[in-house]
DNA sequence: CGCAATTACTACGCCCGCGTAGCTTTGTGA
DNA sequence: TCACAAAGCTACGCGGGCGTAGTAATTGCG
């Protein structure tokens, strides 16, 4: 019973095989983050699992390098969604704005904004811990940006500046997640429009 | 070496050990959903396996009576916050009212919202489908009152109907997690003030 | 063309959670 | 009081994911 022997793997440089391996892990995700084992990605890479401990030293490695890698891509889309001025602008139309462009960055990499927006079962503390980091940061942009606006349009004592910022990225997220379960129903244009609406009402 | 035999746990009826087994699991929740296996929830009631497998087929059937326990309590909580009428009230102070009861509710039983608002980490595919049917289900109904509410006051038609219950259910889930997470700064007094700040501003 | 460095592979051992077979204690009602 | 049903317990086998020690193929460079 001689085991056959399994035909070698093409050979890539250590630099390749880690971006082939943390994608071989991504595309994994889907199915729950319990499914990717350092088993399951070294099967999907079409590798076995010394390879992939040769480049990670361990499964909490692997997913955290995958997860840094992602969210640092989707941390500088949500940067570039931010405005920055209201020099031409009205606030209310800039927040508008910001949400047009998030919403836009969210349709161009759905499965990027899943983990973030809807992040599938079994998602690591350490993910989440990153995430709301993020968040921390946005928000924090969110609401200077909302104090100079109120401060621009004057007389709105009454509204609560710092629940502002919240309430404001609580419509943002709600708007990526409807773009991701229901794009039909839900185009950017219907959300920006809607929110648009609301955040003029507030004046 | 007479392995020293362990002292029998009081006896309890099933109802009874059920019960508390279900509160032993719940009880581990918090440190994230992996760390509620069979092996330690029966240790944290201070029981053997068996005992366990004798009230729970497997761990899916645990896991899935408790989580359908908890969801039912807190469905009930929901229902009883949604407003019915619009006699007493004009719509958006409803709204807010509603909002209040909710984030009392949410006051009341942290630990059960936790797992609705917050859910940690390894929370089963299972619960999260459930919490979702719920979601629509309350979505449904906000979506319902807010039609209605909308012909009450008339002249709103710019206003997405479509999108005015996802918001409204998005404020109050950030409101309840905004409790959750930090219950000093921001007070269901506030919370509900600021909803209704923005509802009033709609129209 | 052959050899050394590099890359990949085989084959284990370990641990831990699941689930079960079969025995032991408790405590109630006849 | 004691028998026997109900409730617990011990002790194991299985499977699967982790991580590693040692070996084999590839390839590029002289």
């Amino acid at each position: 019973m001689s085991t056959t022997r399994r035909k070698y793997a093409r050979r890539l440089p250590p630099e390749q095989r880690r971006e082939q391996l943390l994608d071989a892990a991504l595309s994994l995700i889907p199915a729950g983050f319990d499914t990717v084992t350092m088993e399951s990605v070294a099967k999907q890479a079409q590798v076995t699992k010394p390879v992939l401990y040769d480049l990670f030293a361990n499964r909490s490695e692997l997913i955290s390098a995958l997860l840094e890698r992602e969210a640092g891509r989707a941390t500088e889309q949500v940067i570039a969604a931010l405005p920055t001025d209201f020099a031409t602008r009205s606030p209310d139309d800039a927040f508008a704005d910001a949400v047009r462009v998030f919403v836009n960055a969210v349709v161009e990499a759905p499965d990027r904004w899943r983990l973030v927006l809807l992040p599938p079962e079994g998602t690591p503390r350490e993910f989440r811990a990153q995430v709301e980091l993020v968040r921390v940061g946005i928000l924090a942009q969110i609401e200077d940006l909302a104090a100079l606006g109120l401060k621009e349009l004057g007389g709105l004592d009454d509204l609560d500046s710092g629940l502002l910022g919240h309430a404001m990225l609580a419509l943002a997220e709600m708007s990526g997640r409807l773009v991701l379960t229901d794009p039909d129903k839900f185009t950017p244009d219907r959300l920006v429009a809607f929110v648009a609406r609301i955040a003029h009402g507030l004046s």
